[in-house]
DNA sequence: TTCTTTTCGTGGTTATAACAACATACTTTT
DNA sequence: AAAAGTATGTTGTTATAACCACGAAAAGAA
């Protein structure tokens, strides 16, 4: 296991690589690969292990009984996912993980981050602290998914989701994260719908676009 | 303060009153009253403690700028509230807070509970472990709505909702803690067609119900 | 109690999104 | 380069939810 790469996630921020080699032993951490398509988790599932993604790219979506896909969130490289199932033992999990990418996954005891030798590391502390930062972080993640969700028409829901991305990415002219089938999953919304109402507010003068760069204007 | 009281609540599970004590000093936690209907946090504000609502109880509100209401969760005694923001140093609020009857909250200075002393006091640990928890729990609590709201029609919504109510309180003939208004908030459609659809529900022979009593069929 | 205010259900109208079907453009594979 | 597959945009139709207005019922205050 490559110490010096993991050591820089936003996990082990602040503990050095040996110090993280030696967590890593604590925690139990087990590395698994995966194939692009790839399940890594389905809804009802019961989970252990928080995971931290070392290499590729994850979804986590929630699909109805009729098949419609709702994306809660993509994970990149660094992140944790399944961490609040993790931390709340014997909870089935609602969502589901796929790979969009070939990728590695880190599989950590979080049971055992938290609970033992608090004196003994040091940096158990620091670790910690990242923890419940990651845990709010997502928090928020979700909370933003909420806002944009809960307006009533598709152009409402475009805005509210361009105008918090122009202010994370500190531009006006921006790449986004999604196909337009993603796009919509994230919003809930029908992608043709979609289409429809992006066409409608580019010749409204609203927002200018080409594929996944927008512009507001 | 009632530490004996306190000391009963999620956040201090597992640590004694006289230890509840000492840690309230530590995390210098104050006390803070407020009537029915005061707001006590705003889209924007900064947040920099945590509030542990000792009485009453409160609603977490996101409004968009056309007036419309969205409710992300309700907060009642015991629970912790804008956590997630005070884990996060300047990262401004989404929501509003709100005081749904009189009540009385403690706030807490997050940084501290984290960083200090994790030798010196040994119920730190604890401490910590149960802010993971009330975190992690949060998550679940957003992906939820998250969930429901990621239906299409109402009626969807509303199966996805009471379902997930049936499990949890674990009867098929239960209460809900909305009102009409605020379940339709809750699952962000129109009140009035939410009525309608509930009507419906009840004529198809899915549902029954009077007021916020709901029998699944 | 009576009066006031709020909550809830109903009907009708209109706006909007879902859905289906198809054409075009863009990717990937062979 | 050709072929297959995928992604995106377009159109028209239909279902559905938002919206508005109103009346009844319930809750709260005087």
């Amino acid at each position: 296991m490559d110490y010096q790469k993991i050591s820089k996630m936003g996990l082990f921020s602040g503990i050095t690589p040996e110090e993280t080699g030696k967590i890593l032993q604590c925690l139990n951490a087990k590395e698994k690969t995966y194939r692009k398509g790839d399940c890594l988790c389905r809804a009802g599932d019961l989970v252990e292990h928080a995971g931290l993604l070392l290499t590729g790219a994850l979804e986590i979506r929630q699909n109805d009984l009729w098949g419609n896909q709702n994306i809660l969130s993509q994970v990149e490289v660094g992140e944790l996912f399944l961490e609040a199932y993790a931390c709340i033992p014997k909870t089935p999990s609602m969502v589901d993980v796929w790979a969009l990418s070939d990728c590695a996954v880190l599989y950590l005891d979080t049971g055992h981050m938290i609970q033992s030798c608090p004196t003994a590391c040091s940096f158990h502390t620091k670790l910690i602290q990242n923890l419940l930062g990651a845990l709010a972080e997502k928090n928020l993640q979700l909370t933003k998914k909420i806002v944009h969700t809960s307006f009533k028409t598709i152009r409402e829901r475009v805005l509210s989701y361009l105008s918090f991305e122009a202010v994370r990415q500190k531009k006006r002219k921006f790449l986004i994260p999604f196909s337009r089938q993603q796009m919509a999953d994230y919003l809930s919304v029908e992608r043709s719908a979609l289409s429809k109402e992006l066409g409608k507010m580019q010749r409204d003068g609203l927002i200018r676009y080409q594929k996944n760069m927008f512009e507001i204007l």
